[in-house]
DNA sequence: GACCAGGCACATC
DNA sequence: GATGTGCATGGT
């Protein structure tokens, strides 16, 4: 076990066995999925399942409507998301992009490749590189690893990565030495933030964290 | 009451 | 290019 593909799937395997399948994204469609992405930037998914349930509520949870909806209302139902009157802006920023390229039809935007996909909702305003990321895989089931701040700390006090590393660098150590497998890496992502939340605090130890053995 | 949360854009140096 | 800051609610 010293190779980097060895350790990978090491802590995989031992994530699984103390967690088991995580069933991410909690969605019904792809454009839940979106909307989640936005909405759980820098924030607790509790408060997102809130917002996303006064959307649906109110029957908004889908491109069409939610064009219709002016920024101030759709702030008044994500509050509890956090950051209500900025996130609006960024659901309108993405909604826009999915109307004017597509016309609101996401089989369309299914049928995109993957890289060009992707470069178009790094475009949009509001969406950086794990939000798009993390719409390729979990909404459009695409082989791409979705890198956020529990991956950071993970990998770095695992000492897999350098403490400087970019996202493109984290991204790039599970792509390159793991299998493009779009299950497993939902299931990795998922994982990764499950240990974190419960173990991986950014001032907390690691004390009865699944990965403690394999610790430098 | 402090700390934290499944980021991102923008200002300033 | 690097570093700092605003955005905000809600749970622990």
């Amino acid at each position: 076990m010293n190779t980097v593909s060895d350790r990978l799937n090491e802590i995989y395997e031992l994530l699984v066995k103390a967690y088991g399948p995580q069933h991410w994204w909690p969605a019904e469609s792809p454009l839940e999925v979106m909307v989640g992405a936005v909405l759980t930037q820098n924030t607790n998914w509790q408060g997102v399942e809130q917002a996303i349930a006064n959307l649906k509520r109110d029957n908004l949870l889908n491109q069409h409507k939610l064009k219709a909806l002016s920024t101030e209302e759709l702030s008044r139902l994500i509050k509890p998301a956090g950051y209500f009157n900025l996130k609006a802006r960024r659901l309108k920023n993405l909604i826009e992009m999915v109307t004017e390229a597509y016309g609101g039809d996401l089989a369309a935007m299914e049928q995109m490749e993957t890289a060009q996909l992707r470069q178009e909702l790094l475009l949009v305003n509001g969406v950086g590189p794990e939000t798009a990321d993390s719409i390729l895989l979990y909404a459009f089931h695409r082989p791409i690893f979705v890198v956020d701040t529990y991956t950071y700390r993970v990998t770095s006090r695992h000492g897999l990565i350098e403490e400087e590393a970019n996202y493109q660098a984290l991204q790039d150590l599970f792509m390159e030495h793991l299998p493009l497998d779009v299950d497993m890496f939902n299931e990795y992502h998922a994982l990764l933030v499950r240990a974190g939340k419960l173990h991986c605090k950014r001032k907390a130890r690691c004390e009865g964290c699944p990965l403690e053995p394999l610790l430098p």
